[in-house]
DNA sequence: TCTTGATCCTCTAGTGACTGTAGGACGTAG
DNA sequence: CTACGTCCTACAGTCACTAGAGGATCAAGA
């Protein structure tokens, strides 16, 4: 079976060599095997459980969440029960996750067809996550209720700036 | 209009008090009014684009993509093209977690339906995000292939636990 | 009106999850 | 055997918060 140097693995799976050992100082890497003059060997199944790591961080799971996770893959059957109540919470907040993504999705999407086919493109962006977190029920910008009054006007014009915020900046 | 203090914005939306200050000395927020006696003060606007980015955050947008994002959303329509230049690759990048969240989600909810039928759980919750990011070709664990040789065991015995890793501690 | 407790202010320091760098050993192609 | 790339440890720096000190303001009750 092939094995890898952190070099190599940091190269298939995207995951940087100092964030591979630093996984590995925290313990959400075992420790690998090393060779006779002390460097760090991996194999395949390291550089899967990393590059799932590196998915997951992408996708917002924290550590913990990971650390769950990677348990739920290693968990012998005995303890099922405890397997089934975390993988269900986890669940619940992928669930939740999807929701969300889907609906910006929507509303990216919707500006893309708009600039596309030339119209005058609606801001709902914000709208799409916003809605939905602001907790007490009579939900502040309702549904369809776009970001200040911008489809109205011809182009942008002083009231519109004041009302909608800032330049962006990178 | 309403007008809400710090506080109250916080609560509403679920992002610390500390949290707000530091996205408006970041830039992400605008500065708000103040009262006569220096206290900020929001409108429904600044819920709103609160909550936004929380949400955004917990999906896993670093802040200069969120910045992007509440661009496209005040973007006058003038500048369309750039807008629909950055909202396209978002846009791949949504396409793209949805996908995993996805593959997450059908690995979980396997679980979780082969515990409570009493099944023996598989665990390819790896599986599920690791394959697609090993650049090169050749997955190496393709389709259907599970972590360890689990399946086909009894119960969790030596040669597994060497081959799939550690225990979770929180 | 006074008090008391919650909330606000600024400033600074700490945390989680990396990321980069210094200083040195090892590996390998020419 | 040289040169350059990769690896090692250790530690400091960054990003996105988070908590705490020390003090001012507010709002409700006695």
């Amino acid at each position: 079976m092939a094995t890898y140097a952190i070099g190599a693995v940091a190269r298939r799976t995207g995951v940087k060599v100092t964030t591979i050992r630093y996984y590995e100082s925290i313990g959400l890497l075992p420790r690998p095997e090393r060779t006779a003059t002390n460097r760090r060997t991996y194999g395949e199944l390291e550089l899967q459980r990393l590059a799932f790591i590196r998915h997951a961080r992408e996708l917002g799971f924290e550590i913990p969440a990971i650390r769950d996770l990677i348990g739920l893959a290693d968990t012998p059957t005995a303890s099922c029960a405890d397997a089934d109540s975390i993988a269900r919470q986890h669940l619940h907040e992928i669930d939740s996750k999807l929701e969300r993504l889907q609906a910006l999705r929507v509303e990216i999407q919707g500006m893309v067809d708009a600039c596309s086919s030339g119209r005058v493109a609606t801001c709902g962006v914000i709208g799409a996550l916003s809605e939905k977190s602001i907790d007490s029920g009579r939900a502040v910008a309702s549904a369809g209720e776009r970001c200040g009054p911008r489809t109205d006007l011809p182009l942008a014009s002083k009231p519109v700036e004041a009302a909608c915020g800032k330049v962006v900046r990178r």
